[in-house]
DNA sequence: CTTAAAAGTTAACGTCATTTATTTATGGAT
DNA sequence: ATCCATAAATAAATGACGTTAACTTTTAAG
């Protein structure tokens, strides 16, 4: 047979970047065949070229579709805390290492893409990237605004933020000796300390809210 | 012609490290060809598995050297400011910070390797990674006794400032739209965010020497 | 000398990614 | 209704690599 009827007119494209999400998620490695992620879709391998130009491009749709993911993730979070910003940053910060605990090896593939994919940008300089950034950033703002972090550089204290975050996940995460709730408490033991240190700069402070 | 002259007496399991290292540099990516690897030593490629089971071996090997290398470059800074703790946590992660930019991709394989190596643990767990932690841990105890960091669980604030430091860098680090001047600006303007934040800590203690 | 182990080499195999050549459904024009 | 051009897959072929198997030759011991 070739062209398959018209009933499974399955978008081959948003299946393909799905199930290689699950088969990376399954496999712990995001060095998957290409007749696998084709099985899983219900095609043969040369299919997929149709639709990526290649398993390069396959993977870089997955690390989008990744950062997509997260902002959902992030935004949810930012909305429910709208009220409390210094919180947001704790709350926003382990629902972050959530979902890196939770999604090891996409967020391998988010953070640390073989250099094959050619993606040599920062990772807030695609759309959703940067959109997490903003997130974080607006929290911090908004927590200077109530006594918090007094006269800081906010994008400077952003990525030190983030470099802390992320390092601590990145850390943990390849760590195979240690049980997700072993990796879980040692993560957010990390973010609880760097709260520590930031909740201190508003502590005498009288806008301070805690 | 089988086996070569006593005369070329090169221990091919370590010009096997030592060129691997090299070529991943300048390839930048670990998944060098093991034809290339044999090339580069002399001799072919099967011969290299009468030095290591496979290929991954080779790669762990490359990154125990890693570790073994960064160990050298952060002990002797420690040695030079023995006098200055505090400046040795300043010093100490500028050091690591170079190494990492200076060896992007050997710096990739010890705290990002692919899943393929089996490496399931923590970097510390190895006994280069712990004495690298050691020396960490044993420049915040110092800065304590001189008044640093009041009270604070030194273990806890190791953890973060190592997150700290690896997760500036490694944010940084792949971003090749960066020239190298810009990635070293942007990952020590994380690290001076960070000692800003302890050193305030020891402001207002009389120990503190700054 | 003889010979057995050591250490390579060349040749062969298997797994994938990717390309080429074919096949067949689909939808519009006659 | 029928025919045809195109779109979309498929099957078969290619090529790169990791790895293993089957020889070959140096080395060192008896």
């Amino acid at each position: 047979m070739a062209r398959p009827r018209k009933a499974q007119e399955l978008d081959i494209g948003r299946r393909a970047v799905e199930e290689t999400i699950k088969l990376v998620a399954q496999r712990g490695d995001f060095d998957v065949p290409l007749t696998e992620v084709a099985q899983a879709v219900g095609c043969t391998a040369p299919a997929l070229y149709g639709h990526f130009r290649n398993k390069c491009a396959l993977l870089i749709a997955m690390r989008d579709e990744g950062f997509n993911r997260l902002y959902e993730v992030k935004a949810a979070v930012s909305e429910r805390m709208r009220s409390d910003p210094f919180g947001y940053l704790r709350e926003g910060s382990y629902a972050y290492a959530r979902f890196a605990l939770d999604n090891p090896t996409l967020y391998r593939l988010m953070f640390s893409p073989p250099p094959k994919l050619g993606v040599g940008d920062d990772p807030w300089s695609s759309e959703n990237g940067r959109r997490v950034l903003a997130l974080l950033l607006n929290g911090l703002k908004e927590s200077q605004d109530r006594g918090y972090l007094p006269g800081a550089d906010l994008r400077r204290q952003g990525l030190m933020f983030w470099s802390t975050v992320h390092g601590a996940v990145s850390l943990n995460l390849e760590n195979q000796a240690m049980d997700p709730t072993a990796k879980w408490d040692a993560t957010r033991d990390v973010i609880d300390t760097l709260m520590e240190m930031i909740a201190v700069t508003g502590r005498r402070n009288p806008l301070a809210g805690s």
